[in-house]
DNA sequence: CGTTGAGTTGACCATCGTCAACAGGAGTGG
DNA sequence: CCACTCCTGTTGACGATGGTCAACTCAACG
């Protein structure tokens, strides 16, 4: 349960500056001035995060926001039983606490390691208030998110199996390209439980509908990923 | 598809002014000062609508954003092959548009009569960039929606046809309770194919479940409504 | 009083979930 | 370095939940 304690050894270097941020230019940031970015520096804090750890946790508010800036994180609701829901998976530049109030009605655990740069809710707050052009693209970010939410009600509603997973798949690369990853091999960090939790199934589910495709010569599964052998015909699949 | 033409012989009174406005305090509107209202008065027109009018399509995107101020419109996007998904029931108060931009990613249909509030958005955009405090309202709104959302998620990902019924009643008796309505009996003003495009499942399912609830005394069906006789045990059923 | 459309019910069936066995890779300790 | 364990993922057999198709009831409306 570490809350994104810095940890003593880290690998890689990380960003202490805005600037260096890799995730700037797609986050929320992305419309700040030079000037507001420097202010908006004094309150964040970079922090590095390992697979597992809870960066928010349902029924637990915390004061804290955060922009992802590195790594994948998994954002879900949990059932009584057990039964687990996610909505999403957080990658750089995704912000979590677009409501500003009620952190805490899910929770935000990291698929891979990471980092995610930290606001204190209340500076946060009033940092928003006193830049309305950085609230627009708040309010941006979340009229994203609903249509996203949107497109994954439809998918839960009314899709197959075999759509969710093409969609699933067709998603996932389109949010890769847009920070950056190019190869021609899908990565897929999270485990079949995490996708079966997103796409409202089984991971027997999961894994038949993915040999499926294999099948068809669709897909290939290779180790830690798939290659996507027929993209245009995964794309009709997951259309509707 | 008449979008909001004017009734000739409309039965009730309609508001002209924001004041009289019987969704005024529930709605967007209500940080607004007295001076604030009346300039927004003056970009909006109250228009009535007919069970089945259309207000927004999908997909022909439309320069008019929305407040409902009675009545009740479904929302929901239409696969190619005519599945549809319901995202929600608009009802007095709520706002259609948070988006700002991008309007034409749903329909919205009436289901009963009523009225809404309409306003060019060019006019809206330029209000709210005037008026920090109203996008902070229109903001606060649009995390309520994306919380609704991601509840819906849940419904349609790990619940039952039984908890998915049960969570429709309650939740829909909350809303009217909030906009209120305080009547022992649950209208249902919305048919059985909506109630199922909303929940992920068939007409019959949703028949066949409501008929087992009925059967368990947990309610019981009056016309155009329930009564809702064990509301502790479905909301039980509900929670998750 | 007939027509229409919504809702209900029944019989049957498909998809997906459940339960269980098995395979293979990663990490661990001898 | 190899055996052992553990965990994830795959596959199969079976079953249940909910979907499909069809018949029927009933209220609304002309």
């Amino acid at each position: 349960m570490s809350i994104l304690e810095p940890v003593t050894s880290c690998a890689h270097r990380q960003a202490d500056r805005c600037n260096d941020c890799s995730a700037r230019l797609t986050s929320v940031c992305s419309v700040l001035t030079p000037a507001e970015l420097l202010e908006f520096e004094e309150m964040s804090r970079s922090r590095p995060f390992r697979s597992g750890d809870i960066l928010v946790s349902e029924n637990e508010p915390t004061d804290y926001l955060f922009t992802v800036t590195e790594g994948m994180v998994r954002l879900y609701r949990t059932l009584t039983d057990g039964r687990r829901q996610i909505f999403g998976f957080a990658m750089p530049g995704d912000f979590l606490g677009l409501s500003l109030l009620n952190m805490g009605d899910f929770t935000a655990e990291a698929v891979t390691a990471g980092a995610a740069c930290k606001f204190p809710r209340a500076d946060f707050i009033a940092f928003v208030d006193a830049n309305p052009r950085f609230l627009r693209r708040l309010h941006e970010m979340a009229s994203g998110e609903l249509r996203m939410a949107q497109d994954q009600m439809v998918l839960l509603g009314r899709k197959s199996a075999e759509q969710r997973v093409a969609a699933f798949i067709v998603l996932l690369r389109r949010r890769l390209r847009r920070t950056g990853d190019t190869s021609k091999i899908l990565p897929l960090p999270m485990s079949r439980q995490d996708i079966a939790d997103y796409l409202g199934l089984t991971i027997e589910t999961v894994s038949r509908t993915i040999t499926k495709l294999c099948r068809d010569k669709l897909i290939a599964v290779v180790p830690h990923g798939l290659d996507l052998l027929k993209l245009e015909r995964l794309e009709a699949l997951a259309a509707d």
